[in-house]
DNA sequence: CGAAAACGGTATCAAAAGTTACACAACTCA
DNA sequence: TGAGTTGTGTAACTTTTGATACCGTTTTCG
């Protein structure tokens, strides 16, 4: 891929054309396959990722269970990473592809000179921190004051409308993972929703009416 | 106060001396009462907080009940305010003062600035966006994950380390608001407690053992 | 092909948490 | 002082959710 096909691919935000020119001549565009890891907890972050194409799952591992952070999507930075690295910090959270996908890697260091040098980094940093913590107070919200089948509902609307189709590929299984429940719960309510006309049920896949 | 007085009360972390006088330069130091409000839902912001002394809670508005963000503290800021105000949007949220507090404020032109200049604002500002992050997700996993009994002695360690004192006043309406349940169930766990022998309980506060 | 793994349906039971209702004590303030 | 407000205790009940167990089907992969 050479370099103007690369800079089309930067996310627009980036509105300084120095600041795009430094992020290709330091940074590496780097591909993965699904289910790789590009980041692990305790590991030093010498690198922020961007991701070009594809999709990074973001997640901590506990004693039993695993908590879902976000997906870093196309034009997105890791919020963990990013402030991990910032502060010389190693990682507290995996993140891992859930598809094949393109990243952008350049060193931590320029996160520091960019912040004192071009201000759209600083409105896309802060536009970064911002809406993760927006995510997460809407997931909050809901876990404290939803009942779970609202949860579902509203989970599979949400994939819906971001995957642009009606058909939520996922199973019962990691469903419950998604919503920190287990899966005889989903698989019940999914069930009822089917009998209200609401939801297809079909092995691997919901079908959204 | 002169500004001896007042430098000596910035927070630590702006190491840079040339950006403490700009602070004192272009800031203005403001008091507040108890239950006074700082910022309210749709408010333009014009101007960021730092807090000097005293406390301010900040939270959301929605329908039916409230949802607690943080507490802004000596020496740090208000997240939502940050942001809201770098991006010219109204607020989201409410921020009311606790107590009689002190609040350094300037205008919010001067973030872009600083942001240009000085290296340790911005590791401020990362750090504020960041430690909120994982304060939320605290909260996030606790609700999600642990028991309401668990979650309400998890309060009031928290409480009693951060006041430095085993006695927590509060209410257990109030308990039951921060937690996001009833009275009742507060109350019968309580109750509980005290019989376990783990707290005493009295009109107003409960004290820990 | 055949075994193992992944997927989903369903029943039963148990536990956790919310709801409603009522009583009384303590505090506050006109 | 006395009426209204706030704070707390407690019983009885319902609802929601989780836990366990067992089943059959589909898919995967050596």
């Amino acid at each position: 891929m050479d370099t103007i096909d690369l800079l089309a691919k930067l996310p627009g935000a980036f509105t300084e054309s120095g600041l795009r020119q430094e992020m290709l001549t330091h940074g590496k565009f780097i591909t993965v396959d699904k289910d790789d890891t590009i980041v692990r907890e305790g590991q030093f972050l010498d690198f922020l990722p961007i991701v070009i194409k594809g999709e990074i799952r973001v997640f901590q591992q506990k004693e039993d269970r695993e908590i879902l952070l976000y997906y870093v999507r196309e034009g997105q930075t890791c919020m963990m990473s990013l402030s991990a690295a910032y502060f010389s910090q190693t990682s507290t959270s995996y993140g891992v592809a859930t598809k094949p996908s393109e990243i952008f890697v350049f060193p931590t260091r320029l996160v520091n000179d960019w912040q004192l040098k071009y201000s759209s980094w600083n409105a896309f940093l802060i536009q970064t921190f911002r809406s993760r913590y927006d995510e997460l107070l809407d997931s909050f919200e809901s876990v404290a004051f939803d009942p779970i089948d609202k949860r579902i509902l509203t989970y599979l609307k949400n994939r819906s409308q971001k995957d642009h189709s009606s058909k939520i590929v996922i199973s019962h299984q990691n469903l419950a993972y998604e919503l920190g429940t287990t899966r005889v719960v989903i698989s019940r309510i999914l069930k009822s929703f089917e009998q209200q006309g609401k939801v297809k049920l079909f092995r691997g896949y919901i079908q959204l009416k």
